[in-house]
DNA sequence: CCGTTTGATGACCCGCGGGTCATCAAGCGT
DNA sequence: ACGCTTGATGACCCGCGGGTCATCAAACGG
């Protein structure tokens, strides 16, 4: 009784809509597995593809990661970078609503994936640590260096050592990615109390007070 | 001319002293590679031993790993834990001192990997997390809570959502921790700099302003 | 319709590395 | 000195998974 034969579709020719379906099926694996972890095999299921069609569109294991982090990364900083520069009310209502984006766009998505990634498997492939130290932590810090220039130019930033390394004011957001991928399951912290604990922490921290 | 069987130094049962030779070994390895990149191969040739042996000491990979990383943990908490238990000065103080000391014995040393390695290989070897989470995320929080509830009675510490999530506290020294694993070589940011900022955003951010 | 192109397949290759174990020999006890 | 115990060795096993490629067949163009 071969239930596959049987129920196997029949093979067809789907150029164009593949890559982007290769795509989101290895984000899924490499967000469950991590790199090494993720197996082309289980890619390739998820895809409803052979393994060997990978390689039509992806050169490695590698490339397929680069197009998977970079689909996913360049428009969240495309539309942070939009926002910031459409916005005109107070720097603690920025934080606030960065902040808050940051939260929605990394910590409770599988982007947060990329954290773990570059962190676990950067020192065996430094082409991922490069790649993603360009695509997303010179804009991250760029962005955020605007955010505090503009903030103290307003008179609302209080200018020092904060000021000046300003990845600090994020890195809360970092540790709920860490806290949720790693720690959620055996113990549960929830977003919001991240997220109030961050704003609490950086509005008091970082700007001038009263203002 | 094989110089290998000229100066290969004769075996010698070295009991007592190989478990703890091979810990370091593999702390060193795990630390350069990851635990799924260090090779068993690697951290026997540091340890100046025959793969094989490691297998007398330790049932497999994991359990090296989780030696180690308990040989390295442990410590750092008892110091801390008799640190705040004797400190008597103000809360500024003691943040100024235990967030120092984290720079010291985890940003800077190689017990931050094991940062990395939880994040990155804890889904597949959940007993790692566990581990890890018993032994220093759990005793880190307590700590940090003791420092924070002790700065509330002195009226030194301003309740509010950051006393309620003190990991948020150490969060830029874990982004340290990551700077420095990842993007060092790319981008250095002395650690320094990463210790004022932090200090900076920390008590300008939890303290009673003022105090 | 038919020949050609090319997207898709899956059996297979092969290097890697965790783990095994027969053999060796250090060291102890008598 | 000698037999026994047990720590040490390294050749080997074998499963895993990234990558290959001969074969198939969908789809296009004449």
């Amino acid at each position: 009784m071969d239930d596959t034969a049987i129920s196997r579709p029949p093979r067809r020719r789907r150029k164009d809509a593949r890559p982007a379906e290769i795509i989101d099926a290895g984000l899924r694996e490499f967000a469950e597995k991590g790199f090494a972890g993720a197996r082309l095999e289980d890619v390739a299921r998820r895809a409803g593809i052979a393994k060997g069609t990978i390689y039509r569109y992806f050169a490695d294991k590698e490339a397929l990661f680069l197009a998977a982090a970079r689909a996913r990364v360049v428009p969240v900083f495309d539309d942070a970078d939009a926002f910031v520069e459409a916005f005109a009310g107070s720097t603690r209502e920025l934080l606030r609503l960065i902040v808050t984006q940051i939260y929605g766009r990394l910590v409770e998505t599988d982007l947060r994936v990329l954290i773990r990634i570059v962190l676990a498997e950067g020192a065996i492939f430094p082409s991922l640590t490069e790649h993603y130290h360009r695509e997303a932590i010179v804009r991250g810090r760029r962005l955020l260096d605007r955010i505090v220039a503009r903030g103290i130019a307003r008179g609302e930033v209080r200018p020092g050592p904060a000021a000046d390394l300003p990845i600090v004011i994020v890195a809360p957001a970092i540790v709920a990615s860490i806290w949720k991928m790693a720690f959620d399951r055996l113990d549960p912290i929830a977003t919001e109390r991240f997220l109030a604990a961050h704003l609490d922490l950086v509005c008091e921290g970082l700007l001038v007070h009263g203002r």
